[in-house]
DNA sequence: TTGTACGCGTTATCAA
DNA sequence: TTGATAACGCGTACAA
């Protein structure tokens, strides 16, 4: 087993100082051609590669890129990773990622463990928790250290930085539109609690909607689920309500949900009781995943451009990581919104 | 914009010295009671942390593990990321992780781009195209530079580390299994082309549970799709396929997809094709996802444990981490076997 | 053309 | 009780 070799080992070798073994692998007019020969072909031989941590140590910087995201095991925001591994690796960064799973604690000790020199900036989107508790103490710390964050999907206004977020509004407004004009009278939400940002842009989409189409928005027809992560538990939770939704208000013809669970869970409700879909039942949900492809019937849903995003992201804290150091263009942020499009399939009419 | 505070300045700041500083803060008995508060306190105040890539660069690890996978958008996959994460921070490591996209290309570029010095050991699933082209010299090369790789999964013999498989064989045969008991005769399998080596053990399950119920198998039964990044082309060529398939086949009553994908879409095409499930047509599938669980009907599938996978991997590649620089017990590496489940559901009688 | 010295931030060893 | 020095691996300004 030979360990990595190192400049110092090469040197010694070759009986040249390190610098001139450095300088020839960097191909340096400083040194003779002879001898950049002989170091190369060595290094070739056993393999050199600078070590990426001395070179961090070196340039004050990482080339890495920390991801905080609530959970991975999720359609959306593993398409954001797609899109910044994507952008991160063409433009020479690596990327670690650190899960919040929704939780508070978890997200800030994780942002912790990163923050003492292993990235150069963050790419995140806020937990749960953190909402609720409007605890940003730990966004405001790292900005203060110098270290840039770029939040998406979930963000929050009071932090100075460059945000990527989804037209949730509109997209709501398409979806429901849809609903509208398929001929739906009666439609519900179905939607989280307020304290995420998304939901509760997506149920005012909803309610701006129907107001456009002078529809007298029903407190009834307005579901919101307190969602935790889902546990089983938590799932036969969500079809009681839906189905309570459902029995106490039989002239529902629309429902728009939020995400792909909450559609194809109402529609799986929908069904025991007796409802054809699209005939006397339409649904329309956010977030183009799997489910929303591949289940029966697939359905139409807001495409979120998941990959975009973090394309999108990546760029943003790139440029802003290679523009730090000449320029002083900081605090000027930019929050970019991705346009979202809806994509019918046979859950609408 | 205060940035990251180093002993040097403390020790500046203090009028002490650097190691001064450093042991005060260590809580050496060498330093006296007064000195270590004053130091003390003025690190708190100014959050000092200790900088990880110097620490890296002093103790010659990284504290960090390098996840390669064939793409993360994959509920099996996450999963197993869920798993190494959990295990890993709570053993105090980070996780970086490169995506090969199924390509031998990216695979190498992503493990080179790791391996110099940026992580202390390699979690990784490999690449279709690399089984498809035999070439595992990255592999070896990385662990001839005592870098230990685990392997899961998707794993190849020749590499001596440590793997982490499931027992496909057995889980096949539970789920051929399954549909034999349920009264199937004419059990149709989709998988996937031999050289993915988990679609040619469950094959070999399959195979062998048929032999087990003195059934013959049937060449024409056996479809074996080639299966690239699904695009929406793929798809349809999948749906033609089975389709192809069920109507040369028309006594089929049971089918074994090796994924839930090639499940629901069997299901999509036998609807179509007029089969009720699961009363004419009965679908197990392997990998427990959101499709298995969210899909209606929804479907009786072997459950491969992820989160199980990734917390084993984690705790191997760490142990062979921490055990290294003491003993010398290498050299004898362990494949575990995870067991596999099955969950019934409504795809089955 | 080559080599020396320094610094990135930290800790460990040894000297004062 | 404190401090100077070396080392981890690299690149570079400057000296030879």
């Amino acid at each position: 087993m030979k360990r990595k070799v190192t400049l110092k080992q090469i040197a010694k070798e070759l009986d040249v100082s390190i610098s001139t073994v450095s300088k020839a692998l960097r191909n340096s007019i400083e040194i003779s051609e002879d001898t950049r020969q002989k170091v190369q072909a060595f290094a070739k031989l056993y393999n050199y590669r600078p070590n990426n941590i001395a070179l961090s140590l070196k340039n004050r910087k990482t080339k890495t890129i920390g991801i905080i995201i609530p959970e991975i095991v999720h359609y959306f925001f593993s398409k954001v990773i797609t899109g910044i591994e994507l952008v991160a690796n063409k433009r020479g960064y690596n990327v670690i990622v650190g899960l919040s799973n929704e939780s508070f604690d978890k997200e800030v000790i994780n942002m912790q463990m990163l923050a003492n020199g292993s990235i150069d900036g963050f790419i995140l989107s806020i937990a749960k928790e953190t909402l609720q508790q409007q605890d940003y103490h730990h966004f405001i710390e790292t900005i203060n250290q110098g270290m840039p964050i770029v939040m998406f999907d979930r963000v929050v206004n009071e932090i100075p930085c460059d945000k990527v977020i989804v037209d949730d509004v509109k997209g709501a407004k398409k979806a429901v539109g849809k609903l509208i004009s398929g001929g739906c009278k009666h439609i519900a939400i179905i939607t989280t609690k307020d304290y995420v940002s998304v939901g509760k842009l997506r149920t005012q989409g909803y309610l701006e909607a129907l107001e456009d189409h002078k529809i007298n928005p029903k407190a009834s027809l307005i579901l919101k689920i307190e969602d935790k992560l889902l546990s089983d538990d938590h799932l036969d939770k969500l079809e009681n309500e839906i189905e309570q939704l459902f029995k106490s208000n039989t002239a529902i013809d629309g429902v728009f949900a939020v995400n792909e669970l909450y559609a194809v869970t109402a529609i799986k409700v929908a069904r025991k009781l007796g409802l054809e879909i699209p005939k006397s039942l339409q649904v329309v949900s956010f977030t183009d995943g799997v489910l929303s492809k591949h289940s029966t019937p697939s359905l139409t849903t807001v495409s979120q451009h998941g990959q975009e995003i973090g394309e999108k992201s990546a760029n943003l804290l790139i440029n802003r990581l290679e523009l730090d150091e000449n320029d002083e263009d900081e605090e000027i942020f930019e929050t970019v919104v991705i346009e979202t499009n809806l994509i019918e399939r046979e859950s609408t009419k």
